[in-house]
DNA sequence: AATACGGGGCA
DNA sequence: TGCCCAGTATT
């Protein structure tokens, strides 16, 4: 055991040397030997942001939300059309309606700090294994085992395991744990996502540059290109749907707030039928004169393909109900950028089909 | 244990 | 265009 000690020992400080020199400036991160510590507030909204995100979509939504809401208690006091405008295209939304759920928790029931123990930081609304140890690690300087995909596929690599995932996870994460140190582990969690999202990436490693170069099996043996190996996935599927774009004389837009639970929950999105396998029915959400948009959106979500057949007309304001999910946003504070992702391709379509009749 | 849940990057 | 990537909550 003492050799595995010495070894693991070894294996981290060259990744620490190497973080030392290496480590990406992101907006989110106190540099490696900074006087001041990390803001757990800032931490914990990079990681939840970062959750299936790439670091390059996340700068400008991290940024715009630190502007908007500096603090957790500024967060937890926002309104939630305004918190969910503010996450529409980065996707996952239950993540934004999470996020507001745990400020307000942090805010009403910590005294507005978070937690600085990965098993309390769990029981936070949005936040699971990995953001908890994260946080706890980053923001509190304690050695937790974080696992997120890059640790996942450095340690299939380094160890050379050929265990497809998910099976492969126990094994992977009791890897990492015997690695994680006790000196510097914030600065370790970071080194090691750092080198597997710049150098250990997922296809052409740059093992040449390695700090790991020397222990690494995988890059002993040739395998690293084909590590970490998954379990075969399932084909998605095509649906299909109608959606109504609709706008009054005065230039006003029928939208509707999607129910809180379910695909694009709580998000603003055109009104529609349900997307199924079989052609929909026509289901407008108020009676008009609804031309068809030679045009469909379409759009791949994460199980099943989208195709989205198009309608617009001009309607009748005195026709939408005042209960109900159908809401009318006036002209000049409808935002594109404020629906989610699908929906603005719609926009985007119906728009160009409106402006030239 | 399996499934629902976006969107962006790259070949 | 199509394939790859990747945490949390729910069932």
């Amino acid at each position: 055991m003492r050799d595995d000690d010495a070894a693991g020992q070894a294996r981290s400080d060259t990744l620490l040397e190497w973080y030392d020199r290496h480590a990406r400036d992101l907006p989110w991160r106190v540099p490696p030997g900074a006087a001041r510590s990390p803001d757990p507030y800032r931490i914990w909204l990079s990681e939840v942001m970062l959750q299936q995100t790439t670091v390059a979509a996340v700068r400008a939504y991290f940024e715009r939300f630190t502007q908007l809401w500096p603090t957790v208690a500024d967060l937890a006091q926002a309104d939630d059309g305004r918190v969910m405008a503010e996450w529409a295209g980065l996707g996952y939304y239950a993540r934004a309606r999470n996020l507001l759920k745990c400020a307000r928790v942090v805010a009403a029931e910590h005294q507005g700090r978070f937690p600085d123990r990965q098993e309390d930081l769990l029981k936070l609304p949005g936040i699971g294994p990995y953001t908890a140890a994260a946080i706890a690690a980053i923001a509190f300087d304690r050695p937790a085992v974080v696992m997120d995909g890059n640790v996942e596929r450095v340690m299939a690599r380094l160890h050379d395991i050929h265990t497809p995932l998910p099976a492969a996870k126990p094994e992977l994460k009791a890897e990492a744990a015997a690695l994680t140190p006790a000196a510097r582990p914030g600065d370790y969690a970071q080194a090691v996502m750092d080198l597997g999202a710049t150098i250990c990436t997922p296809r052409s490693p740059a093992c040449g540059i390695c700090p790991w170069r020397a222990p690494c099996l995988a890059r002993a043996r040739g395998t690293a290109a084909v590590l970490p190996r998954k379990a075969p996935k399932k084909a998605k599927p095509v649906r299909l749907g109608i959606a109504y774009v609709g706008r009054t004389p005065g230039g006003d837009w029928l939208l509707e707030r999607r129910p809180d639970s379910g695909l694009l929950g709580g998000m603003l999105g055109w009104p529609g039928s349900p997307w199924a396998e079989t052609t929909p029915a026509e289901t407008p959400p108020v009676a008009a004169r609804w031309c068809d948009v030679g045009a469909e959106a379409r759009h791949t979500f994460t199980h099943f393909h989208l195709r989205l057949a198009l309608r617009v007309a001009v309607i009748d304001p005195a026709q939408v109900p005042a209960d109900g999910p159908l809401l009318l946003v006036p002209k000049h504070r409808f935002r594109p950028s404020d629906l989610p992702t699908v929906m603005r391709k719609a926009f985007d379509l119906a728009h160009g089909a409106m402006e030239s009749p």
